[in-house]
DNA sequence: CTGTTAGCGCATTCAC
DNA sequence: GTGAATGCGCTAACAG
């Protein structure tokens, strides 16, 4: 391969000139540039950016690490990255967080690979991301929070969101109202919990304990909750599912069981996922703006590199979206 | 930041010395070797990836050009290359087509930034891929072909899907078979549509140029083409989508006119796309297998690197897969 | 087993 | 406007 020397030694000039020359600084003289852009034409020369990178000790792109790069990941979310990272002049990777530490993810953390980095990846362990924690590269961390203020973390009010949902229903006139949960590990769970408990609270509804159910964030688990629910006996007149993925798996199991949704029974998810809105009723769900909290995270990341930032964490709004799984009860009807 | 002169400093020894222990080599001595690992711990230390690259010339990472990075991109596909790339201790990154030429892609592509790359992107240009031939720096073009014997195709046998999907239609019954075509210039539409005049050519059916149309391989596109296919008045008894995104929108046009699929009319689509299963009826379709395109680019791209490699094409079959909208003729079943 | 040294390919400072 | 020299941080001979 053709390095910056041939083009030098063909040329008849340094390779200080042919450099310049190469990135089309004005100091050399314009006949001069000519041959030597000639040269590397002949040469094919190609630039070596890996030295290029060395030299300047910096990259010039920035990485994000998603859980998974087989998705479906964010893509309003990564859309979001991508266009304001452009504007930068930045480039984007991406690589996924599976295969341990010894994998693409911990090169871009740990080996200066990328100015920074985005994380959009739950499985990628809170102690590899806080052993990347160094002076001038930034580290945004998007819906998670780890103990270290040097990272930036942007964060979707899950709370409000859960309190939103809930609220849509008991404006509806529900007062019977089911929650399926997540992991409950799962901090995102935990605050769309508070809020739907927040929110009963506030209306004067009690809790019903047998309501409140776990469906592990999937598709089977929502529908196995769905079962039990009506296994129960006492079934709610509406249910809010912590994702949309357990919403689509219940709605399945109501539908089963010959419920007419929303007739007999409202139900409204979470995320706004794209199944959402062709299956049958379309769903009712409380989305995030996923392309916002792209840009802000790029943005940051940017401002972060080339201003310095202060604040740490952004927590960014939900809002409802209204489709056709949510009604008002048969009650308020008659 | 800590580089190894302060690490091999620190611990009193050479840089070389250094560089074995925390590479864990057998040569040097445990206790030497312990002191190095402290001081880099004391130190947080950590290596400068671009360095050793640039010292090993090779980056044992292959990079992945897509469309756009926000998706929906060919998941099986990707999990294919990944898969198989872990298996070789290769890192896997992605990057976004879009961006004119001065992008990461042409990073990728031009800059020796990865040992090696496969291209899932019909936007970039021939000429930045041409460009980039060089030798060994294996290119794999996926679904494209491009004139260079440099370069690696993996193709699938689109002329093959097509005819296979209209076969069936033919072996229901049907002989009246219209086309909804992709973009006219786009080499996978072409051969599905040859597969297509094939199969009613072996069966000595007579191709009925007002039920060829065109849908640009968008939803809309297969919308208004099934629109106007209605419009005509000679309805055919089946359709041939030339991909899953028109069919649906076919079939959105169809039950609008009140027809019912597959009692009235049959549709075959091409991808299997994901919700072409969640759509009523469930589309039937014709699949690649992608998670095998993936697999064999990966496993391509790795012979490239480490043995060589002969052939250049790879062209994979397709499949078919049956669901719900497609059954036989009513002609028949009378 | 350990140290010295020479680049990898490039950008850039400092002379001229 | 151009050239010589330096070093980014690391690995891999080679010597000891």
């Amino acid at each position: 391969m053709a390095t910056i020397k041939d083009v030098a030694k063909l040329a008849g000039v340094a390779v200080s000139t042919a450099s310049y020359a190469l990135n089309h600084k004005s100091r050399v003289n314009a006949e001069t540039a000519k041959r030597v852009l000639e040269a590397a034409k002949t040469l094919n020369y190609q630039k070596n950016g890996i030295a290029r990178d060395l030299k300047r000790s910096k990259t010039e792109t920035i990485g994000i690490i998603v859980q998974d790069l087989s998705g479906p990941f964010y893509s309003e979310l990564m859309r979001g990255v991508q266009d304001t990272l452009l504007t930068h002049q930045y480039g984007l990777i991406a690589c996924s967080s599976i295969g341990g530490n010894v994998t693409t993810a911990s090169k871009f953390l740990q080996e200066r690979r990328v100015d920074g980095v985005i994380i959009l990846a739950e499985s990628l362990p809170d102690e590899l991301i806080l052993q990347s924690v160094r002076e001038d590269f930034p580290i945004i961390v998007l819906d998670r929070k780890l103990d270290s203020d040097s990272i930036i973390h942007v964060l979707v009010d899950n709370f409000s969101g859960g309190y939103q949902a809930t609220q849509h229903l008991i404006d509806l006139g529900h007062k019977e109202l089911a929650y399926i949960g997540g992991p409950s590990h799962n901090r995102d769970n935990q605050l769309r919990f508070e809020g739907y408990k927040q929110a009963l609270k506030d209306s004067g509804i009690t809790l019903h304990p047998s309501w409140i159910l776990q469906g592990q964030y999937t598709r089977e688990g929502g529908y196995s909750a769905a079962k039990i629910l009506m296994m129960q006996g006492n079934a709610p007149s509406a249910v809010f599912c912590a994702n949309d993925e357990m919403a689509v798996g219940a709605l399945k199991a109501f539908k089963e069981s010959g419920l007419h949704i929303p007739n007999d029974l409202s139900i409204i998810g979470f995320d706004d996922i794209e199944i959402s809105q062709y299956i049958s009723p379309p769903l009712s769900t409380v989305k995030q703006s996923n392309y916002e909290i792209g840009s802000l995270a790029a943005h940051l990341i940017y401002q972060a590199l080339n201003e310095g930032i202060e604040g740490k964490d952004y927590i960014l709004p939900t809002e409802l979206v209204l489709r056709k799984s949510t009604s008002a009860t048969k009650k308020m009807e008659a």
